[in-house]
DNA sequence: CGGCTACTTGAAGGATTTCAACGTAGGTGG
DNA sequence: CCACCTACGTTGAAATCCTTCAAGTAGCCG
């Protein structure tokens, strides 16, 4: 299947997916919309309408401040899922804003409620996305509470490339980073002109190499000690034994 | 009710629980252990078997570096649940410390998901809860990221105010903070000599008062503005209207 | 060509860390 | 009961990392 979405790509990399599972999600993703880059998808303070499955393109998520000063969260790439809890929240915390074109499904909260009844597999497979999304997050708080600029710059992209790579989007140790040194920055907690900076001495060192949007890692090795990297937190790993034991019962 | 738990005192926040739901709830949180300070509950890297619910003490979530750097993602205060995804998760991505004596009951993992079936209220009422860590990790990813010293700590103790205030651990605007200065600096990403020094600097702002561990917030309004406080995030609301009268079918 | 946006680089300033020293309270053993 | 010890809090001074300000370059699109 050339043809399969990102999301089935990575929820694959968690459990097989039965046939059943497989129609499922293609029914989810069924009808998909697209917008233009700089479009506010989901507006923070806004009550939360939908969950999407993203199929195509880059956005971030990002909390706003009073005075204009912005930390993104989160990037949303191909294959994530926006607002699972979406149900349970009365209205959205966060801001996401696309930054290239973006195509995507949407479908209503309560369908993921639905799917602990008729696809346990998938249920726990959302389940298990939730789960990466925290550890995302908290290797986060890691990075910016006791990572230097260099460290969080070379963490950055040892992360993005591999969650790229899990939907077959690198090729070799290349991917496309269609987003904004700014961007960089409002993600690391940094200047933009720092990360910059972080970049051009990766880029001396011999460790990345950039020409406009397309990234290429030269040694994981270094990168990875420099960033102190350890990509067991995207739990890019087969499930638990026992669960899949019971999953298949 | 006067030995109504935590658990249930956060969980009824959310939603209104039946007599089903609390008995359930007692049941769940029907044996408790008590360990003693210092003591990891749970340790990274470690295969994850249960889920817990704290009734008593302080503990702390974080993250250790290899070079032996540590990073707090989270407080677990009374009330709060650790480990709801363990039953996907194959091993903990995070270390669990008491600061304190801790109380906490004890249950599998696999009991979580079988409440979806027997208890949909209370499996709403847990991924809230999820929802809740989540937007708490989102702010203080955005606390590390984009806010000065002074802001961070006078956040972190509005934060912790209200979160201690919901389970009835606060008296007027005072509460007992059982964590030293340096568990507070690598909580916030800063060094132990500053978090002293902006606590030094609110003390004689007049927005606190500090007798050992007794905290007193003088100045709710000044330190909400310093801190460019927001208590939305915590989601101390009621559950959407939606929500509600699907679960009241 | 002009104007926009993003990237790049240098220099100065500021926020935070590190180093160091001292004070204080509680706990333990002589 | 006192002396010691340890952990924690406090304060000053120097060093460092990162930001801010500023200016210049490169690419892109009308």
């Amino acid at each position: 299947m050339p043809d399969t979405s990102p999301l089935i790509k990575r929820l694959s990399l968690f459990a097989p997916l039965s046939d059943g599972d497989v129609t499922k999600l293609k029914q989810l993703e069924g009808q998909t919309r697209r917008v233009p880059p700089r479009t506010e998808v989901v507006r923070q303070g806004d009550p939360v309408r939908n969950c999407l499955a993203v199929r195509r393109g880059w956005s971030v998520r990002a909390k706003l401040m009073a005075d204009g000063r912005r930390q993104i969260t989160d990037l949303v790439l191909p294959g994530d899922l926006v607002g699972l809890y979406a149900d349970v929240l009365p209205v959205a915390d966060q801001t996401v804003i696309t930054n290239t074109a973006v195509e995507f499904a949407e479908f209503p909260p309560d369908a993921v409620a639905a799917l602990f009844f008729e696809h346990p597999r998938l249920a726990a497979a959302f389940a298990w996305t939730a789960a990466r999304e925290q550890a995302i997050l908290a290797e986060k708080v890691t990075c910016l509470g006791r990572r230097t600029a260099y460290e969080r710059v070379a963490h950055f992209l040892l992360e993005v490339f591999e969650r790229l790579r899990v939907v077959g989007l690198t090729e070799d140790n290349r991917f496309t980073l269609p987003i904004s040194q700014e961007a960089i920055a409002d993600t690391l907690g940094l200047s933009p002109v720092h990360v910059n900076r972080m970049l051009a001495r990766l880029r001396q060192e011999g460790a990345i190499r950039i020409d406009g949007t397309l990234v290429e890692l030269l040694d994981l090795t270094m990168l990875k000690r420099a960033a102190d990297y350890d990509e067991l937190y995207l739990l890019h790993r087969r499930l638990p034994a026992p669960l899949e034991r019971r999953l298949a019962a």
